[in-house]
DNA sequence: AACAGACCCTGAGGGC
DNA sequence: TGCCCTCAGGGTCTGT
């Protein structure tokens, strides 16, 4: 599943290819990715130039001058840029035909992607306000964090999972932070102490600095978009791993709020009292 | 308010 | 070979 390292780098791709061109044209194949009416959703897309693509945690923007698309990949949502002239394959739902000749396709085996329109001004101040900081960004403090989670008596994989508390992490980058900061993903959020969320965010800056500069990661739920693959599967440590590389016990997976759970053990201890 | 569970979807993989 | 069943899961919505 795409998370932020995945999105910041097909928008900095996308950027790269498709800034700058002008659509021409759109063939909605699978209406329901489309959260406007239909019309409007055109109206506001056709004849404008894409001036910028970039991303806030897991959500793509087309900006488009007053405009703004907003795509959210979901599971399993990607682009790729084709020729006018090439085939329409399976699971390609929208096609944004380009001013240059080219297409930007979006393809979705699972069609759990959405997108819509918002008013570019309104974009971070409406649209997304309800997100947090991204995890590495300079103003995520952890006496916020921890101000925020210490009355959440759920699991801090959950809490993490949670998209107001933490922008732009998802199941793997969450396994990935929780053994990195040692700490069992099923302590619940309401017992970790403050030094617990100065780990996870210096934690979490590391991996997820990594996975971007790795192009993100490639594995079966998540594979290339725009012919980009990324190489941070070769990086994880116990997200769909069998052994702990930090002491080689046998990594469990469990279930923790109904998402798959990797983790060690020996290394993540379980917190149950207050420090 | 906070949490649990259903729902949206399809392909992969296991059992027979 | 092929059918049926289960599982995967981010975000949203509804119910408790």
């Amino acid at each position: 599943m795409p998370e932020i390292a995945e999105v910041r780098t097909v928008a900095k791709t996308l950027n790269e290819r498709i800034s700058h061109s002008k659509i021409k044209d759109i063939d909605i194949l699978y209406p329901n990715i489309i959260e406007d009416d239909i019309d409007y959703f055109k109206k506001c897309l056709i004849g404008k130039e894409i001036k910028k693509v970039s991303n806030y945690g897991k959500y793509l923007l087309f900006d488009l001058g007053d405009k703004t698309l907003i795509s959210h990949l979901r599971m399993e949502g990607k682009y790729f840029i084709k020729g006018e002239d090439e085939e329409v394959v399976k699971h390609e739902h929208i096609i944004f035909h380009l001013d240059d000749g080219r297409t930007l396709r979006y393809h979705d085996t699972r069609k759990f992607g959405r997108m819509h329109i918002a008013n570019t001004d309104e974009v971070m101040s409406k649209e997304l306000s309800f997100l947090g900081l991204e995890i590495d960004d300079p103003n995520l403090k952890a006496k916020d964090v921890y101000e925020r989670i210490h009355k959440r008596r759920k699991p801090i994989k959950s809490v993490l999972l949670d998209q107001t508390i933490i922008n732009g992490l998802g199941n793997i980058y969450v396994d990935e932070v929780l053994f990195a900061s040692k700490i069992h993903p099923e302590t619940l959020a309401s017992v970790l102490t403050l030094k617990d969320c100065e780990n996870i965010i210096r934690e979490g800056s590391i991996i997820i600095g990594k996975a971007t500069e790795a192009g993100g990661t490639t594995i079966r739920s998540y594979t290339s978009s725009l012919g980009v693959y990324g190489s941070y599967q070769n990086y994880l440590k116990v997200h769909t791993k069998e052994v702990c590389p930090e002491c080689g016990s046998k990594i469990l997976k469990i279930r923790v709020g109904g998402r798959g759970t990797y983790l060690c053990p020996k290394c993540q201890k379980r917190q149950t009292i207050l420090k």
